[in-house]
DNA sequence: AGATCTTATATGTCAGACATATCAGCAGTT
DNA sequence: AACTGCTGATATGTCTGACATATAAGATCT
């Protein structure tokens, strides 16, 4: 019934048609996600589950890579080294959240209109946590990012990355990083995706504009007018996405 | 300026302070993501990887079961075989997100509150769309569920299953794929272990009653008592976290 | 022309070996 | 007594070469 319905060993009974590795990878992380295997505790040395598995060493070392590329387990060499099951941080799981939803956008070719929506749609439903929580450190993040972006000569590249930092920080004001780690797909993911269509369209004034509203609305704690200062942002963000949409169908493609 | 700014090959200079097999998998990573293998292109072989970064064969297999645990590339054994990119379809990345928010919610041990909090926020998220683009299909499958919970000699199982893909559902009525991907780490893996925490104390006819209320607010696509109806789960479900803490803290762990 | 056999190619797996990082213990010196 | 440096044990990282097996394409036979 909880978690510790432990079977308590790894099943090493390996079918000859699917691949070995992939079998042992699945075994193990089972194992793992059933709480057999605790965090910090280490597995048994490769040549060990070679044998119980009674397969090779390289064999082993492939379903271990495996979950070393889910950042499941780490590995350390050494007399006392192994592999370790790893706490899953917060860290780890951003980064491979937005690994993910970056080749989920580029390699469906998501339209920008579907992607905007979504992004918007979630980032709106942090506003009132960040309106209830936010502390002066969120605040003056965003006020930093916000400054940076009404500097002059400021590359394009560098006004998405403090975009990017300035809804990150929003976000983070809510105050809940599981809230936090779900966004990072959205924000960190999507928003260069969305910079490199609109960028070369958007006044950046009427950014820093909007940007300052609504770190207005937020430190005041009043939910309406965030909502509104957000809102006018996505407004606007979405009829740059068509504007952008409608010069590309007069251009032809380089 | 496009995804498309190839460099074209692979960087084959290794670093030999850290792993090979993690750098190779990083390089093919990155010309997957920029773009140079297109998908459902064919990497070259592993011999000829080997050629070319200059490691033996095994180190590549490594690399490759690094991207292969990602679902990055499949592979085909046989004479046209080889190493395949796949394109990330939203399945695959629906499995993966779920995997991942598992693992980050269990290892962290995220309390009731934090996790509830992300999940409830992000979903009402979803209620405008859901509200203006909800399909009858939709509807019934809404309809469908409810029916299922209100069944007398449904076991815990399957009631807490038919609560996940009644929000599922919920979700799936916004029309947006991107918005689906992103709410299965907040539905498929946090209601589950919401389930696991509460239903031993909640009352199955209330919650059969909110969520029919629910529908019949997003039938009739009206977004103010859809939020209601939804606010009121949300409210129960918040109040049944409090009080299984202190029935909890009354008894001593098993 | 169609069915069958052969061959080439690529992945999947194995065995054994060496290189290297790291810890624990022991020796020797200060 | 405390610090230093050596040494061995252990485990991962990597290499070499080989065999097994799946698969497609060409060659052969009917």
């Amino acid at each position: 019934m909880s978690y510790k319905c432990r079977g308590n060993r790894l099943k090493t009974q390996l079918d000859p048609a699917r691949e070995f590795s992939q079998q042992i990878a699945q075994s193990i992380r089972d194992a793992i996600i059933a709480g057999d295997l605790p965090v910090d505790g280490r597995l048994p040395s490769e040549a060990e589950l070679a044998q119980r598995f009674e397969v090779s060493r390289p064999t082993v070392r492939e379903a271990l890579k495996r979950l070393a590329a889910q950042n499941l387990i780490r590995t350390q060499r050494g007399a006392s080294g192994g592999a370790f099951v790893n706490r899953l941080n917060y860290a780890q799981a951003h980064e491979h959240m937005v690994t993910t939803a970056t080749l989920l956008l580029t390699m469906n070719a998501v339209d920008y209109e579907t992607a905007a929506e979504a992004r918007f749609a979630l980032e709106r439903a942090c506003l009132p946590l960040a309106c209830a929580r936010r502390t002066p450190s969120h605040l003056a993040s965003l006020r930093a990012e916000v400054a940076r972006q009404a500097v002059e000569g400021l590359s394009d590249e560098d006004f998405c990355a403090s975009d990017v930092a300035f809804h990150r920080a929003l976000v983070d004001a809510a105050g809940n990083p599981v809230l936090s780690w779900h966004m990072a797909g959205a924000v960190d993911a999507m928003q260069p995706l969305m910079n490199m269509i609109t960028f070369t369209a958007r006044s950046r004034a009427r950014i820093v504009v909007l940007h300052g509203a609504l770190i207005d609305a937020v430190e005041a704690g009043k939910l309406k007018p965030a909502c509104a200062a957000f809102d006018a942002l996505t407004t606007y963000s979405m009829q740059l996405g068509g504007e952008i949409r409608l010069q590309r169908r007069g251009s032809a493609a380089p």
